[in-house]
RNA sequence: GGUUCUGUAGCUUAACUGGAUAGAGCACCUGACUACGGAUCAGGAGGUUGGGGGUUCGACUCCCUCCAGGACCA
């Protein structure tokens, strides 16, 4: 089926020629949502023809609406308020989008064909030195849905995670362990492994801010007494150990790290995020030197006379960056340039997408400069998906000051938060405790990941704790309730519910109609989510027809107790498949749902 | 110092990329079929879109300039 805003857009420009003896493009003609105050499903704005028209803005709607309502086939009516042209689409052509849309189990979403876009998408990223905290949820269900949007727009996608589990952090961690751990590990201590591997973090730290407090005291300056503690001196010839391959300290390494891949399963588990493939840095911090010299050689880069290899971004209004130091030595930027042309050279990519916060922005800037100019064409296909910090109610999220929320910890209060809510309302009695504390875990995730992702990622969010884990309103466990009542409905009613052509002769509600209307606008809304990697678009969305679910629900008939047996197949269909739909949307959210709740 | 992002009701946030009287939720007030599931629905109040200029039929959106905050680069 041609769809509405195409047909309408052909018939537009139709009316212009015939009307006016005007030629105009069809895709230039746009169409927006009616405003809710007048009639009408959909808008021709007419501004841009009253001139071609050569008569008022009111005359020029109105015989364009005439025209449309005699040829297009699809308009039942139309009225014009200023410059705006609302038409009223007949209720047959709703009623066939709608037999069609819910023919689709699937519908909304594309299966990726044989040549379809292959997109790669970097999340998470986290060091091995210390748990998942906020930040890290934010990135990771950006990561998870992004990925669930584009290949619900046909795209092939890979999820892939960079692990940085090198360094002088985990040095500190192995180094206190070391010195004050008294052999002590998860199994021993019943802390989850990356969280005892952070507490050795945090121990380091203390002892190493001692040291500097002393040498302050015996009349050093702080910069200097940060270089000059024996503990950094420590952690530093570990790291030359570590990369020395010097063995105690390479087995060290992979125990604690080990400790800490355990602790982050679990996390990830719980947060319903996964990978295709993951990339650790141990692997990937030598790569890019060989491109540096390359470079080198063709003249792209140049050397200082220090010593250091530099590119010059003067003429990108970007200054000149360091790609390898004097002494030889990397840094971030060659293993980035190492790794994303290793990375094409395995599963070459049409696109790369780094969802990364928004302080690397002039990393990833250079780092795509930087790859074109050397010669990769593919780098056009990179994109920082850059979000925005999440800030808490008294401020940021400050280690130091130990106001970081950890993710574990998290997640367990927002689904302990949901236990209490359902059980004041006591409607779950006859579940199992199985299925009770699973529906917690659904409803507690279903807040706390909605809160999150209906947030524009652009943006600087602010974490409430408080306000994340409501259930009331514009959040997960109000869509949810839509979903569940969906489900209820359709067990009551007894049928799936369907349609035939005794269903076009109903007079339906305003609400039946409205919804019809909705349903059809969802895959555009996945389209437009994908290609701005915002699932706040979709979280929009469903909180939309979840509430106009209800309030259809509310407005029309008892469905239970309809007697028409034409009406009540088809408003049974409906709810269906509003049911089915706000499952989808959710879906791509990484958000579950309950039969019941 | 340079680059850049952000600023919308008391709070959290939308606005289809320049379109109608700037939408919602929370909190506050009022109401709803002797509950087809009330985790619901309907209504009220709440705005100089940080300030000031400009561009045009029309500006939260584009340009300039201040103010405030964040980030990044020496």
């Amino acid at each position: 089926m041609q769809s509405l805003e195409s047909l309408l857009s052909l018939k537009t420009a139709e009316a212009v020629k015939t009307l006016f003896n005007k030629e105009i493009d069809p895709a230039t003609v746009t169409f927006q949502k009616t405003n809710k105050d007048f009639e009408g499903d959909i808008t021709l704005v007419v501004f841009p023809y009253v001139k071609l028209a050569g008569k008022g803005p009111e005359d020029t709607g109105k015989l364009i609406g005439e025209y449309l309502q005699q040829n297009s086939g699809i308009v039942d009516h139309f009225n014009v308020v200023k410059g705006f042209l609302n038409l009223v689409i007949g209720q047959s052509f709703w009623l066939d989008c709608f037999a069609e849309l819910s023919k689709d189990d699937a519908f909304g979403t594309m299966k990726a064909g044989e040549r379809a876009p292959f997109i790669m998408v970097e999340y998470s990223s986290p060091n091995t030195n210390k748990p998942l905290h906020l930040g890290h949820v934010r990135n990771n269900l950006l990561g998870y849905s992004v990925s669930n949007l584009l290949k619900a727009a046909g795209n092939k996608v890979m999820m892939v995670n960079l692990v940085n589990d090198r360094g002088i952090h985990i040095c500190k961690s192995m180094l206190a362990w070391q010195k004050w751990g008294n052999g002590e590990t998860p199994e021993s201590s019943g802390i989850k492994g990356d969280h005892l591997v952070g507490k050795y973090y945090v121990e380091f730290d203390k002892h190493y801010k001692q040291e500097i407090k002393s040498l302050v005291a015996e009349g050093q300056k702080e910069e200097e007494a940060e270089k000059n503690a024996p503990l950094i001196h420590e952690a530093q010839q570990m790291l030359r150990d570590w990369e020395a391959g010097k063995e105690e300290v390479i087995a060290l390494w992979k125990k604690m790290n080990g400790w800490v891949y355990d602790g982050f399963k679990i996390s990830y588990k719980k947060l319903g995020v996964s990978f295709d493939k993951t990339y650790y840095e141990s692997d990937t911090y030598l790569l890019g030197k060989n491109i540096v010299e390359k470079g080198l050689a063709s003249g792209v880069l140049q050397k200082r006379p220090d010593g250091a290899v530099i590119i010059d971004l003067t003429a990108d209004k970007l200054d000149q960056k360091v790609l390898l130091r004097s002494d030889g030595t990397s840094v971030y930027m060659t293993q980035d340039l190492g790794t994303a042309e290793e990375r094409h050279k395995e599963f070459p990519f049409d696109k790369h997408i780094y969802v990364v916060g928004n302080e690397q922005e002039y990393h990833f800037k250079v780092l795509k400069i930087a790859l074109k100019r050397l010669g990769n064409d593919w780098a056009e296909g990179l994109h920082h998906l850059s979000y925005g910090m999440v800030e808490l109610p008294e401020g940021k999220m400050k280690s130091r000051e130990g106001t970081v929320v950890d993710a574990d910890d998290l997640v367990d209060e927002v689904c302990l938060e949901a236990q209490q809510m359902a059980e004041e309302r006591g409607l779950i009695d006859e579940m199992t405790d199985e299925e009770k504390s699973n529906l917690y875990r659904m409803v507690g995730m279903g807040a706390l990941k909605y809160f999150i992702l209906k947030v524009d990622p652009k943006k600087t969010m602010l974490f409430n704790p408080a306000e994340s884990v409501k259930l009331e309103g514009d959040t997960g466990p109000f869509i949810q309730y839509a979903y569940a009542r969906t489900r209820q409905v359709k067990t009551k009613v007894g049928e799936e519910g369907s349609m035939s052509a005794a269903t076009y002769k109903l007079s339906l509600h305003p609400k039946d109609k409205e919804l019809m209307r909705l349903l059809y606008f969802f895959p555009a809304q996945v389209k437009e989510a994908a290609e701005s990697y915002s699932p706040a678009v979709i979280a929009a969305y469903a909180y939309e027809l979840a509430k106009l679910y209800n309030s259809w629900y509310h407005d029309t008939p008892p469905i239970i107790k309809e007697t028409d047996p034409v009406m009540k197949s088809y408003r049974a269909l409906l709810s269906l498949v509003t049911g089915r739909t706000i499952k989808t949307a959710l879906g791509l959210l990484g958000i579950e749902v309950p039969e019941k709740m």
